[in-house]
DNA sequence: CGTAGTATTGATGGTTATCAAAAGCGGTGG
DNA sequence: CCACCGCTTTTGATAACCATCAATACTACG
């Protein structure tokens, strides 16, 4: 595992109080300034939150947020520090997790591009987020985002639509920790990355059959609820039984989604 | 398990369309009309996301919402159904679930006083309810929900808060169900139950040891990824520990919490 | 008081964890 | 270029925890 430096919360900011970034007026112009262009050619805009603010209010997004590249293994948010930031994905893939004393670890998801991470009820966050791959991502104070929140009513109710989505994924997930077998999760999981592959590729002819897996075998396993060990034996188990083929540990071929899909969920034995 | 017929969507509602409830002059004038009062004496409505709406404005919950008592094992929402409606438990405790195609059931969580269920982005639920013991709720459509979401913007700020409330638990239910033992999960189940006890018998002396448990040892294993068997065995030995007593099967005495918070951390092995 | 559902306890087995070692992969530098 | 090193992954042997199967005890309720 990579050194993980712990993210600087002192990272350069927009100079002005956010209260202020928001009721700025140059911003409300529709002037697309230079801060402005990169909200409105990003990759992930229409599929995520800041679709809930118009191209000419664009410039408020622009200058709340900051843009950032982090390098695999980077230390996002270090779990039940001072929660003050929110972040959006830009491209990579982020693990988000909770550990226990003894460094027991759940991965409790991923965050690909165009989803989020970073909302907190409480004063410290409540998990940690750890790049996966290279990533790029925005981000946007606590404070900054509350102030979206009060102006723009599509951005709460984007919010609120997004988070009821992330608690949807976390019952499906408890479904598969609490009740799949090894088997069962694993084919759940490569169900899931293939559609995350579509979603990202959606262009690529190959995209039904193919599933992208940056994370290592222990990510996978923490995910899971499962030992690398399992892990590595079951995907062999799935390659023997000629249902995935790809001899790439981070680009499997699926053979037969309708297999992998009663295996997924427990209609077939074999 | 009792025979669970399915919870009447035909079920008595307000005569008029949801869009004009909510601008329905009479309801903005406060005066305490026999509706009214019911949300005006609520037990939870301090704790809840109707506090979100002043008291002058409380005719608008009062029509948008209908009042309703269920006995135990009644179905609230039927996994996969069209998802319509929208409930606030008053008093009781529901719980939430998924499952398999072959049976296999997880319990996501269980939504006791002042909490609520059945808030969906699909067509359908992708989760069903089920009360454990008697429970008081209220009911309300989505359309509803919407209506009081574009009005009242402090209602939106709640059920946001709500949502995070609920992605966080889970997230700490997720810890539970992949890496942690079967001694662990019962400790952890406990201490949420103590809490529960805590927030809903405030005044109650005893409220610090004690735990209520209204489910079965069916639901509690389908909570915590266990079986049955393993569950009564974990809480015997806890008894034989004399980290609990009581021989009362859904009221536990805590002998001694941080003997309990230990375990359920992982920081003691006996 | 009898019955059906619920909970406890015991015996045994299976799935997955743990321990161990070898093989593969990617990067660095001689 | 290839040898070397650290890291990841695979594969094997064994063990542990929890599930399964089975029987008994308990509780609630008509």
């Amino acid at each position: 595992m990579l050194k993980a430096p712990v993210f600087p919360d002192s990272a350069p900011m927009p100079p002005s109080p956010s209260a202020q970034v928001i009721s700025h007026a140059g911003n409300r112009t529709g002037r697309a300034d230079a801060e402005s262009v990169r909200c409105l050619i990003c990759t992930v805009r229409e599929h995520n939150l800041c679709s809930s603010i118009e191209d000419q209010d664009v410039g408020v997004l622009a200058q709340a947020t900051r843009q950032l590249s982090l390098p695999p293994g980077t230390t996002v948010i270090e779990e039940g520090t001072a929660a003050s930031a929110f972040f959006n994905v830009i491209s990579g893939t982020v693990k988000l997790f909770k550990s226990l004393p003894d460094g027991r670890r759940q991965i409790t998801g991923f965050a690909d591009a165009g989803q989020f991470v970073g909302l907190s009820n409480s004063r410290t966050y409540s998990f940690g987020a750890e790049t996966v791959d290279t990533v790029l991502l925005c981000r946007c104070t606590h404070a900054q985002i509350e102030n979206l929140l009060a102006e723009y009513p599509r951005f709460a109710r984007n919010l609120l639509t997004a988070v009821t989505h992330e608690l949807t994924d976390a019952q499906e997930q408890m479904l598969l920790l609490g009740r799949k077998t090894a088997r069962e999760k694993v084919a759940s999981f490569l169900l899931d990355r293939i559609k995350q592959y579509h979603r990202t590729h959606p262009h690529d002819p190959d995209a039904e059959t193919t599933a992208s897996v940056p994370m290592t075998r222990v990510d996978i396993a923490d995910y899971l609820g499962l030992t690398i060990e399992t892990v590595s034996r079951t995907i062999s188990a799935l390659r023997r039984d000629k249902i995935i083929s790809g001899t790439e540990n981070h680009c499997i071929r699926i053979l037969s989604i309708p297999n992998l899909q009663d295996i997924a969920y427990g209609l077939k034995s074999i």
